[in-house]
DNA sequence: GTGAAAGCGCTAACAG
DNA sequence: CTGTTAGCGCTTTCAC
């Protein structure tokens, strides 16, 4: 029942393995009768092909490679789940399957796990998660001309397929709901690597406070991890400024989480709402 | 650069291909000095194994199988962000890629996703998470004898290899810090599908109640979608019977953040907090 | 319409 | 120590 090969079936019904891989495959230069017990032998035999052999042969693996940032050895951003689904779901539809490995972000063994998915033909594509300036995944790829497409702008080769959202619009109109809302002192929490969705949505921030004669205080955009603790500790450090803010943008839920956490405890609560409202930035895009 | 070949390698050594393969598997029947050529033309020549023949000829492909449960075509737990990191992480220690696949559970479709798996022999075992009563995937696994192991337990068979939290302790410590806040109407916010995490959580539930002399009251234990929008449906509910609970537990975190936002909307923010420290859950396991 | 033969790129048993 | 031989299970010319 359960490791049948076309050689089984062929041998069962007396004729060649070519015979039964084409008849199975669908093609029309097979005969009727032949085909038909093909078809229901395999099926009796419970056939299944092996994929391993046959992508060796097609020299194609119909897989797409995912490498997804994780923020420690057992945490990565929640927002990875949705990315999960949606790409997942896609590629099911398409015939393809999932490759998926998780690596710390700008470190060696990221480039490690991008040379295994090319070099070792492992799968026939790419899809590049949350670019960064200068991104060594993007070089590489490009560097090796696989075919590789990004969510995320890159400043590497504009030639280059990709899907963005458009951070900066987002960010301005989060800062434009704040500042409607009677808040002038607005801060910043960013990640502390280059990732390029940061640069849009500073400029997004910058434009806003801009148009409504606002000025960035210094201080007021921090670097932390995209985490929970990151937002915490970002959010600290922003209450003991000498002028405090009254609300702030973080990078994404985790950090507006730990943020709220942060403002808790200070008894601002009304920081939390303004914090947890940039959840939905997502839902601007 | 790109597609180098052992026969490439060995052709140009004027060697066989055997021979490279051993040297560069590092078998120690290969002459020290033919070693070091082989190596070294190998990285000259910038040699990647093709893992696709590798894994047909070994009969196993070093890959470990995942199917993620989605709750819809493009959301899915956050949950699974960090099962992800933390699994990733530790196969690609224990040298093992990752194939993943996302399909609504209990569906047909998700049984596709396993019999692709096991049939195309396209991995070496399956992490099988989230399980369910009378769970088909488990009852398909144990059918082939394929390898694998449950995160959650299962009502099939107490022989197979698992992981679990206890869920019956985590709940029972929830409801007890509620009691201890002075709660005595604690509901409950389940999912509407048969996971088995729920038996046991409403097993420790059931039991803290009782502990305490309370009772069960019809309809505080409602079934909902184990998203936002079914925490939200569900809290709904609760709010409008006769006698509303004043804290309620939620089965993973949208369904609690759900619940927030509809107890907010009825100004009713105790119940939010209480609502929301049941994100915790998973800290108590 | 069907089969023989070749080969995808690798590993392994077996001689020598 | 090294090469020859024989596959892994599948697809794909190319004859007949």
């Amino acid at each position: 029942m359960s490791n049948v090969r076309l050689r089984d079936i062929a041998e069962k019904l007396g004729v060649s393995v070519t015979t039964v891989s084409r008849a199975l495959a669908g093609y029309n230069d097979v005969a009727p009768g032949t085909r038909q017990l093909v078809l229901q032998t395999a099926r009796e035999m419970g056939y299944y092909p092996n994929l391993t052999a046959r992508h060796l042969q097609r020299r194609r693996t119909d897989t797409i490679g995912l490498v997804v940032d994780v923020t420690g050895p057992r945490f990565s951003d929640p927002l990875f789940s949705e990315l999960l689904a949606g790409v997942g779901n896609q590629a099911a539809r398409e015939g393809f399957d999932l490759f998926v490995a998780t690596t710390l972000p700008n470190t060696e063994d990221e480039l490690q796990a991008y040379r295994r998915l090319v070099r070792g033909r492992r799968v026939d594509g790419i899809i590049v998660v949350r670019t960064r300036v200068a991104d060594r995944r993007v070089q590489f790829l490009l560097d090796h001309q696989f075919p590789f497409i990004t969510f995320g702008r890159s400043t590497l080769a504009d030639h280059l397929s990709w899907v963005d959202v458009d951070g900066e619009q987002g960010v301005r109109l989060v800062v434009e709901r704040l500042i409607a809302a009677g808040h002038r002192h607005i801060a910043m929490l960013q990640p502390d690597l280059p990732f390029m969705f940061a640069l849009f949505r500073e400029r997004g921030y910058r434009h806003a406070l801009q148009a409504h004669g606002l000025t960035v205080e210094q201080g007021w955009i921090v670097h932390q991890p995209l985490t929970e603790d990151g937002g915490y500790q970002g959010m600290r450090r922003l209450l003991q400024l000498p002028v405090p803010p009254t609300a702030v943008v973080a990078s994404n839920d985790q950090m507006a989480i730990g943020a709220i956490r942060a403002s808790e405890i200070c008894l601002l609560p009304a920081l939390s709402l303004e914090g947890y409202s940039t959840c939905e930035i997502r839902k601007y895009r």
